[in-house]
Order: C-alpha cells, then sequence, then structure tokens
DNA sequence: GTGGTGTGCATGTAACGGCC
DNA sequence: GGCCGTTACATGCACACCAC
C-alpha cells in the first residue's frame, strides 16, 4: 500500500472508530508500518485540514471528529461542474461562506481541463436575480441559528430608518422573496412572527438558549407565491 | 509507573537526470 | 539501455513530554 493509499485508509478507519479512537500502535500494526509512519501521516492529515484529535495517556490514541466533515464523494466531472456552477451562481446566498469554501475545495479537485471547462460554462450562464443580503458575518451567525435553533439578538433598522437594539428572536427559517432576503423568526417583544430583512440586520448575536419548537406555518401561513422550501430529497 | 503522542536525527529508497 | 550520482521523501530509532 503507498502513502496515498494509506492516508486515505487511515481516515476511513479513524472515521469508522468514531468516538473510541485508535492509538498509532493500532494503526500502524494495521497498516503493517511502524508507528512513527502513522503518526506522521496523521500529522499530515490534519495539516490537509482533517479534524483530528489526539489524546495522550492510557485510553487515548487519533480521533476524528466525523461531525465535522462528511466521506469523501466520488464526483464525475459534469457533476462537479455543476455542483461548483451552482455554488457560484449564488454568490449572495446567507450561506454563501460555507459555499464559497466548498467550490474552493471542488475546484481544487478538478483538472485543468475540468476547470476550463466549468469556467466557460459558467461564462455562459447569465443570472438576473443575484440577490443582496446580509453583510458575511451576520449571514453566518444567521445560518448557524436557523440550523440549531438558537435565540438570538439582533440589531435591526426597520424601513422607517430606526434602530432596534437587542432585539431577542427565534430563528425560524430564511425566506428570497421580493428581490429579498428575509430572516422568519419569532419576536419575543412582539410575541409574533416577524419577516427581518437581511440587509437591515446590523449584528446578529448566538446566545446559548435554545429556543422552544414552532410550527412555521402555524406561525407564518404558506410561503409568498414566489418563495417555498428547497426540498433537497425532492430534488434529489 | 504505564501508556500514549511529538520531535530530532539518521538511514533507506525511489525518482530523476547525466553520461557512456 | 544500463550504470552512476544526486536529490527528495518516507521510514525507523531514540528520547522528551504528557495524562492518568
Amino acid at each position: 500500500m503507498n502513502r496515498t493509499d494509506r492516508l486515505y485508509a487511515i481516515a476511513e478507519e479513524l472515521r469508522a472508530a468514531g468516538s473510541r479512537g485508535r492509538t498509532s500502535a493500532w494503526l500502524a500494526q494495521r497498516f503493517e508500518v511502524a508507528a512513527r509512519t502513522v503518526k506522521r501521516d496523521v500529522t499530515a492529515l490534519q495539516d490537509s485540514g482533517l479534524p483530528i484529535w489526539a489524546q495522550a495517556g492510557p485510553g487515548g490514541g487519533y480521533v476524528l471528529d466525523a461531525s465535522a466533515t462528511l466521506p469523501p464523494l466520488n464526483l464525475t466531472a459534469s457533476e462537479a461542474t455543476a455542483v461548483a456552477l451552482s455554488l457560484a451562481a449564488m454568490p449572495q446566498l446567507p450561506f454563501a461562506p460555507d459555499g464559497r469554501s466548498a467550490l474552493t475545495k471542488i475546484l481544487t479537485a478538478m483538472t485543468a481541463a475540468e476547470r476550463t471547462r466549468a469556467t466557460a460554462l459558467g461564462d455562459r450562464l447569465w443570472i438576473r436575480d443575484r440577490r443582496t443580503t446580509a453583510r458575511p458575518a451576520v449571514a453566518g451567525v444567521l445560518d448557524e441559528a436557523v440550523r440549531t435553533g438558537v435565540v438570538t439578538v439582533l440589531d435591526y433598522v426597520d424601513k422607517k430608518g430606526s434602530t432596534t437594539r437587542r432585539r431577542p428572536v427565534e430563528p425560524m427559517a430564511l425566506a428570497a422573496t421580493g428581490g429579498h432576503w428575509f430572516l422568519l423568526a419569532w419576536c419575543r417583544r412582539r410575541r409574533a412572527g416577524r419577516w427581518f430583512r437581511l440587509d437591515r440586520i446590523e449584528s446578529a448575536h448566538l446566545t446559548t438558549e435554545l429556543a422552544a419548537p414552532r410550527d412555521l406555518l402555524e406561525t407564518f401561513g404558506a410561503p409568498p407565491v414566489d418563495a417555498g422550501p428547497v426540498s433537497l430529497v425532492d430534488s434529489a
């Protein structure tokens, strides 16, 4: 087994081991190399960005934080092009920073020829509706808030230009409609569901409080005619 | 003390280029 | 094509350090 294969195998072995982890000695025996070699391989994997933690002492070993990454995917050139262009086409989405990171990884994995083809195809994709949205720092917070359901404190400027400081809300969804992105959240001050335009949110801060579950449709009714949920299951 | 990782240094080996 | 020298990289040994 060459080093490239072993690096891949070690990552998958640690992923399979879960929180139990594996010691360098165990991995060394498993891949028929010295423990020192395993340690260097693990270092290489860590340098490449894999979230591997080392725990010294009895019962220790290497542990891969499986929640931080997905297993390796094998995409065809056309699939990789489709994903890359989809990510590049929506640079203003609330989760755009993560999208740009993913796009960089895909472009790095592509061959030069595939990148050239994807770039050429992108030049022939004209997109009219590139919606403006939140500040990057705010977008990241709101993305996490919606995913985790954590109570979030907003500084918000309403359409009259008056600013509300430290408004506690319970983020429930993100919506694109009427040329703008909105945060749909339960406003604790008004005790009602409210739409907050993302480009009017000056800052957003997560609290440690988990919001009580609320039904999105009961709170806000049906989505607008030009908006609706993005179903990955139905689209797949 | 035991059992684990981290690191410096020496050695082995494969790849590469130059020469005959 | 075969041989030889150089180079870069992988590997192993030994030891320091850390956690229980």
